[in-house]
DNA sequence: ATATTTCCCATGATATCCCAAATTATCCCA
DNA sequence: TGGGATAATTTGGGATATCATGGGAAATAT
């Protein structure tokens, strides 16, 4: 299983366009994907996934009763999502609707988390990468089940495999 | 699998054309399709489709008791649909009734979403998704299993389970 | 005949393609 | 281990193609 990992930090250049990291574009030319690239619904930043997850947005939507507020939810999702078109040099091109949204300036930083990723305003990802991190120290680790999910509970604290 | 993705906002000439978003059309035209619109029955907006769409509402109403209310309700769909004619540069002209009914101005807006699309005048369409976005940020997600896709087919819509 | 609609071509805006420079990472051998 | 060579990646810019749009002329209908 080869997953979106890791940051980076890319320029936009006048043209509004933006390499997308080598390693992603690594995953998704091994599967033969393309890219798609959609308006997050709850955090100003953009998201990006293959196809599957698409898919499973417009089953869904098929199955559920198309007067629900969440199909209007999922379709709100759908019309904001674009399949992007990436050049010889690995570059997608941002829309002025997408970098409005995310509030992009001439930077943007993808952050890889497993199965998508995201794009964000760097400092914005930053502020709230701190955030979360001093979160964890005051609150404590979300309960994490790794593997298989049955991993008993009174297990040591202080267990290295957080993230990256 | 294609789809229609995206938001597009087309200008209506004064002649009463309107472009249909290159993308659409090139769905349509990989499988050589004809395009069908027709008036929403649960909003003020019009429904776009190919012709897959509108042979599963006649088989619906096939299936049905012929005197339901639901069938009258298909019916209203199917009676008024329309098969538009695309000039060569890609446009199609609303009838009066169309434009009426979704109260367009001189401009429209193409929303799409999965295996149709809608068309709504600009503003009513930006209204209604910051409401969903709004809705989606008050009480999450709606219920996605994304992953594995093992969700039990059981389990209550409505889940206030957002993802993440 | 008069009003629409359909066809055709023109134009401006913008996205895409193609090549090249700059930057960074990787490798290899001393 | 260091340091330079080599390769990969990101970035920039000009040329080209695509697309939305507008308008005139031909065709069709009223």
């Amino acid at each position: 299983m080869d997953l979106f990992l890791s940051t980076f930090e890319n320029r936009i250049d006048r043209k509004g366009r933006l390499s997308v990291p080598a390693p992603f574009r690594a995953v998704l030319e091994r599967r033969r994907d393309p890219l798609y690239l959609f308006k997050s619904l709850t955090e100003p930043c953009l998201e990006g996934c293959g196809p599957e997850r698409i898919g499973q947005i417009v089953d869904a939507i098929d199955s559920m009763d198309s007067l629900s507020a969440e199909v209007a939810t999922l379709q709100t999702m759908l019309s904001s999502a674009q399949e992007m078109k990436v050049d010889g040099e690995g570059r997608i091109m941002l829309s002025a609707d997408f970098i409005a949204f995310a509030e992009l300036g001439d930077m943007a930083l993808y952050a890889g988390i497993g199965r998508s990723f995201q794009i964000w305003l760097p400092e914005r990802y930053r502020a709230r990468e701190t955030e979360a991190r001093s979160r964890a120290k005051s609150e404590g680790m979300p309960s994490l089940r790794l593997g298989a999910g049955r991993r008993p509970p009174d297990e040591p604290p202080g267990d290295p495999r957080g993230r990256r």
